[in-house]
Formats: structure tokens, C-alpha cells, sequence
DNA sequence: CGAACTTTGTGCCCAGATTCACAAGCGGTG
DNA sequence: CACCGCTTGTGAATCTGGGCACAAAGTTCG
């Protein structure tokens, strides 16, 4: 039997840390890996990477550690990165293009598969080698390419408008950049990266910082590692 | 006395939530707000929105709710958002230049001091009014203008020296773009924005979606709202 | 082949966060 | 001024996740 318990929320937001920790170890062509080794590249503690990896099954070889080649195919697998998963990109301004040009993409199993834009100045723009497509053939290309996923980097005002639609299309996942509330179906996941929250929340750890450490001021670092840039 | 407990992080996550809709409700001129709406508003529930509150102090009135203005002040009095930090982004790909361009930082309290990158062509082109400078000058530029955060917009490799210099300065909270694990010293605070890892985590929804759902089509919601693009 | 060693998988307990539910307190009303 | 309705603030219960610690299981070496 396979993944018999349902995984955490948490662990799941994990696995994509040991993929990419796999991913560098494959790379050097380690064959096995202990928890603790995985533990430090992905930054938990060792017990947690074991909790969460034996929630996908019991991969590891006691005495000896995870078989990389084949945790990373059971990670993948249970991730869905075994295969291309089509997104398209609704609001081409500054970040939309940002992210039309992000090479992290291509390289880890997401294609963008189309860029939309509902201002008419822009349709027919280049980004990379995508154009810029009306937002009204939305529904036409997530039905054509089955999108997966959507990404949603217009202004606030036009967000849940964008959302609405992507749904009604059919995509079931959303990654919501504009500082908003998107209203959607359970059966859909929405995760949301907010700049601006990020930063208030840096603003607070700022602000409440301990006055007794030292404003820094670290000479014999200060000399080294420029450069390496 | 003032803040007599230590604030959970969870709930500093929230609190810019809760700042965003007391904006919105200040300028539609709303004089007071219940937890009910303001949860409402930030997409979580009343008592979490009251237990939240509770630990900044009693600025309700039972019976009535929360003061609109006072609550806002309140909370970025606690945020540290009644003054202006200062910002660098180091890093001007893409993603540093989207950054450079997005008009919520100077909205919300911050203010971008710097754009720094290593790579020397890129020196003296500007982005939006700012210049791009040489990294070796992020010492400098950090003490002079007293700059609270960092944001790490480098490729990967780059990234941890990056901190190392922008923490040996003097930085006490970093923004990190990058896929990587920053290693930084206990009192410098990191939040990182991860785009793989977040289209990895709606990938393994995506995957595991409830097969019963109908594949969409509401054919009643397509025709509309586009128009509002 | 057995002993020593290594590392996993997991039961158990603890800490922290969420939610409930209700007493306390305030404003309005007659 | 007393009563009623509303909403906060918070103790207590519940849920969730983290981490310890150890038995189980495999490997290596003599």
C-alpha cells in the first residue's frame, strides 16, 4: 500500500526542500543519503525529514540511509514533477514579465504556456519567445494546453476577476502575487506570495530587534567574498 | 503597560493582513470594525482576530468593536510602519529589476535606497530613477543610509555571500529570493519567497485533486467580467 | 556466524496554536 | 437608572506538529 496516512500540510511544503537537496546530491553523485545529510541541506532538524519521509512510504535502508536516485523518483512522484505541467501567466507588467523570463520554470517541470494580458497595448508584445495574448482567449488556451496552473501577477483590482475565470476554465491551482483575498472553490489551492506582507513582517523583526547586539560591524568579514561576485 | 506578552510569529504574520484591511476600511471612511469583519477582510476567523489583538493590548470596546484609526495606528505602531526603512535590492536581474519597478514599496513604508549588482555592464543603467552601483559599494551605502533590509534577488550561487556582506554591514532582516538556505547569525531575520517551491507545493495539489470534481465549465460566469479587464 | 555499529521508523510526550464558549463590560433605550 | 443586546477578552479544551529516544533492522568486520 502506498501513502496510507494523509500528509500534512507542512510536510508537504517540506518535500520540495529534499527535492532540491536530492536534486544537488544527484548532481555529485552521491548514491545514498542519511537523514541527517538531508536534514542540514534543507535546513530541519533529522527527525522531522525522517517523520515526513516515512509518511510516503519506507524508503530508507536502516543502517545505511535513502537510496538518492530512488527517494528523488518517489519525491517526484508524489509531488506530480514527473511531468510538464502548462501554466499561463495573467498580467505581463513588471513582475508578470519578471516571471515570463524566470529560467526556474523550464527547469523544474512547469512550462509557461501562454501570457495574458487584457491591456491592448501590450497583446502582441514579445517576452522571451512568448506573446503577449488578450485575456479574452484565456479560457480557449487553458481548455487547448489543460493548464494546470495559473499565475496571477495583475494589480489588485483585477485579481479575483482573473481568479474567477482561471477556475472557470478549469485550473485548479493558483499562485496569487497581488495583495489579495482570492474568494474560490474548496477544490481549488491557492497559495499567495505578498511582497508587502513579507516585508512588514522584516519590518516588525526590525523594529522589536535585541539592542544589545552590536549594529554589526564585522571588519575581517567585510574584506572577503566581494570577490566572488 | 504595553505588549505584556511576547507576540507569537503566527501572529506577527497576521498582523499585516489585519493592516491591509484596516487600510481599506479607513478610506471607505468606516469608524469602528467587529472581529467578525475584520476576520472577514483578512480571510482568517473572529476569534483568532480577537486573540491576535489581544496580545498588542485592549483596544476594543466591548459592545462595539475596534476603532478603525486607533487600531490601524496601533498595529503599525507595533509593525514598526510609521517610519520609512530603507530598502537595497541587490540582485538586478529580472526579478530585482521587477522589484526596482513595483510601486508598493513606497506605498506601504519602504523605500528602496540602492539597487546593487556585481556584474559591471549592468553598472550605471537605471531602473526607473534609481541607479544600478557596483555591490563593492554595499557597505557604504548600507551605513550611510542606515538601510534595515536586504533583498536577495542574486542567482542562487551568489546569494550567501551576498548575506554574509549585507549582515557584516549591518543588515538585520533580509528578504531572500534565491533557492537557497541562507546561513545567517540568530539576530538577523530571513523570510524567503520561493517561486519553485510554491508551483512545486500547488503541483502536488494539482496532482492529488479530487478526480470527482468536475473538470470546471461554468458556462454562466465565462461570459462575464471580462470586460472589466 | 556473531558482535558491534549505524541509521531508520515510530510511539510518546510536549509545546504551541486554534477554536470554543462564556463572563465581563459598554452603549443604547425606555 | 435598570435592563437588554452586542462584542470584546480570555480561560480551557482541543488539535496539530515537533522532537526525543529507542527498538528494529540492516551492514560491516573479525
Amino acid at each position: 500500500m502506498r501513502t496510507p496516512r494523509r500528509i500534512p500540510e507542512v510536510t508537504i511544503a517540506r518535500l520540495p526542500l529534499y527535492h532540491r537537496g536530492l536534486v544537488d546530491l544527484a548532481k555529485s553523485h552521491s548514491v545514498t543519503v542519511s537523514s541527517e545529510e538531508l536534514a542540514e541541506l534543507a535546513g530541519v532538524n533529522a527527525a522531522k525529514v525522517r517523520k515526513d519521509l516515512s509518511y510516503l512510504g519506507t524508503y530508507g535502508t536502516r543502517g545505511v540511509g535513502y537510496d538518492v536516485d530512488n527517494l528523488l523518483h518517489q519525491i517526484s512522484q508524489e509531488l506530480g514533477l514527473t511531468q510538464n505541467w502548462p501554466v499561463v501567466i495573467v498580467g505581463i507588467g513588471n513582475l508578470g514579465r519578471a516571471l515570463a523570463g524566470y529560467g526556474g520554470f523550464s527547469a523544474r517541470g512547469f512550462e509557461v504556456a501562454a501570457l495574458l494580458d487584457s491591456d491592448p497595448s501590450k497583446r502582441g508584445q514579445k517576452v522571451g519567445d512568448l506573446l503577449v495574448r488578450p485575456t479574452s482567449e484565456l479560457a480557449e488556451i487553458v481548455k487547448a494546453r489543460a493548464v494546470a496552473i495559473g499565475i496571477i501577477a495583475t494589480p489588485a483590482p483585477a485579481a479575483q476577476a482573473v481568479a474567477d475565470q482561471l477556475v472557470a476554465a478549469g485550473v485548479s491551482s493558483l499562485l496569487n502575487f497581488s495583495p489579495t483575498l482570492l474568494v474560490v472553490p474548496d477544490h481549488v489551492a491557492v497559495r499567495r506570495v505578498d511582497l508587502a506582507l513579507e516585508l512588514q513582517i522584516l519590518s516588525f523583526h526590525h523594529h522589536h530587534r535585541d539592542p544589545t547586539v552590536p549594529d554589526a560591524e564585522y571588519p575581517d568579514e567585510l574584506s572577503m567574498g566581494l570577490g566572488a561576485l
